[in-house]
DNA sequence: CTTGACTCCGTATCGGAGTACGGGGTTTAT
DNA sequence: ATAAACCCCGTACTCCGATACGGAGTCAAG
C-alpha cells in the first residue's frame, strides 16, 4: 500500500471530479485502470493519474472535447510530436470558438431586433415576436428550392439544355445545372409544380434523375 | 382527399425538414398527428401543421430549445396569455445567449493568451500550452475546498463555534460556517488533513455531518 | 395491373459527457 | 467485532434533437 497511491474516491476528490467520472474516463481509455493487487481488493491510483485527470478537466475548460483531449494526450506520449502540433490545435479551437460566438451573436442580434419591435404587452395576436416566427425571414418566401442529381450528361451543352428546359417549365424561377457536379438547382413556386414534375421534365430529355437526393 | 391537405413527405419538404422530423415532433407533442381517414391508409396534414413546423424551426434558429418552443406554442393557444410573456422569454433568451457568448469569450481569450506565449515549434516538453493544462490556473493551487452539510446547529453562535474549531485544525486555511444554510465551507491543505478529519472535528463538537454532500 | 415511390409505426441508434443503481466485497475507525 | 463508509463492476439512464431501420401497407403513374 504505497503511501503515494490513492483510492478512487481520494483520486476523484483530489482531481475535483466524481468517482463515476474517473471510471468513465477509464472506460473511454483516457486514463489507465490500475491493476488490483493480487487480483482482488481495491485499486490504487498513482499521482500521475490524478494529474492526468486534472489535465483533462483543464483542457475541457479550454473548450476541447474529450475526443480532442484524447489526441492531445496521445501527442504527449508521441516522441515525434512537435509543439507546433499543439499550437495548430489551439488555433483551430480558437477558430471554432470564434465561429460559435459569431453564430450566437447573430441569434442575439435577431432577438434584439425582435424585442425592439415588440410593443411589450397586449393581446398575443399583435405580438410581433411570434409573428416573426410565424413568417420566417421575409425573403424568398414562396419559392422552394430543390436539388437533383443527374446522370447521363456528356458535356456542358447537356447541362445548358436541361437548364433551358427547366426554365421553360411554368413556375420555375431560376434553374442552374452544373455538368461538373452532375447537379441541378431549381427555385420554383411550390403551388405551380413540384419536384416530381421537375424530375420528370429532366427525364423526358433523356437523362436520369437519382432519387432521394437532399 | 382535400386538396389543401398534404402527405407527410410533402409537408416535410414544404417545411424544409425530413419526414422523420415531422414524426419526431408528433411524438414530442409539438404538432398534432392527423387521424387516418377511416382507420387505415395515409394521413393528411393541414397547412396549419406545416406552418407550425416552420414556426418551430424559426424559433430554433433563434436559439430556443424544443421544450421552450413547446411553451411558446402553449402560450399561443392560451387566451389569457399576454405579449409580455413572450417578450420576457425573448429577453431571458438574450440573457442566456449573452452568458454563453461571455463564456466562449473567456475560453477564446485564454486560448489566445496560451497561443501568444507559445514558441510555436520544438520539443513537446517545452510546449507552454500543454504546460498550462498540466498546472491548472496557478492560484489556490495546493488548497482543497470542501463543503459539509451540518445538522444540530441552534444559532449563529453554534456556527461561530464550529468555524473557530475548524480554523484551529492544522492545515485549514479558511473556514466559513453558515447557520442559515447549515453548511460549512473549508479551504485546507490536502497534504495536512482530509475531509474525514474535518468532519470528525465537527462531530466531536456535538454536531452531525451529513455524508455524501457535494 | 404492375412497379416504384411513399407511408406507417415501433424501436434502436447517434454523439457528448457523464450520472445513477444495485448487489456484492473491502477497509477503517471505534 | 461490528458498523459505516468506501470500492467493484456491469448495465441502464439522462438530456437534446434528431436519424435510421425494417417489414408491412398504400397510392399513383404509366
Amino acid at each position: 500500500m504505497d503511501a503515494l497511491t490513492v483510492t478512487i474516491g481520494r483520486a476523484a476528490s483530489e482531481a475535483g471530479v466524481g468517482v463515476e467520472t474517473i471510471r468513465f474516463y477509464e472506460r473511454r481509455g483516457l486514463i489507465a485502470r490500475p491493476p488490483k493487487p493480487s487480483g482482488v481488493g481495491v485499486r490504487r491510483y498513482a499521482p500521475e493519474t490524478v494529474q492526468r485527470v486534472r489535465f483533462i478537466r483543464e483542457a475541457q475548460r479550454l473548450g476541447f472535447t474529450l475526443r480532442e483531449i484524447e489526441e492531445l494526450l496521445a501527442l504527449q506520449a508521441d516522441p515525434n510530436a512537435d509543439a507546433g502540433d499543439v499550437r495548430r490545435r489551439a488555433l483551430a479551437k480558437i477558430e471554432e470558438v470564434n465561429s460559435r460566438i459569431a453564430r450566437l451573436g447573430e441569434i442575439r442580434d435577431a432577438l434584439i431586433r425582435l424585442l425592439a419591435a415588440c410593443p411589450g404587452s397586449g393581446a398575443l395576436g399583435a405580438c410581433s415576436i411570434l409573428e416573426a416566427m410565424r413568417a420566417p425571414d421575409t425573403k424568398g418566401e414562396t419559392m422552394r428550392n430543390a436539388t437533383f442529381r443527374i446522370e447521363g450528361m456528356h458535356c456542358e451543352g447537356c447541362a445548358k439544355t436541361i437548364e433551358a428546359l427547366l426554365g421553360a417549365e411554368p413556375g420555375v424561377e431560376r434553374a442552374a445545372v452544373s455538368f461538373e457536379a452532375r447537379e441541378a438547382a431549381v427555385d420554383f413556386d411550390p403551388d405551380a409544380l413540384d419536384e416530381r414534375r421537375l424530375a420528370a421534365a429532366i427525364e423526358r430529355a433523356g437523362y436520369k434523375v437519382l432519387t432521394g437526393v437532399k
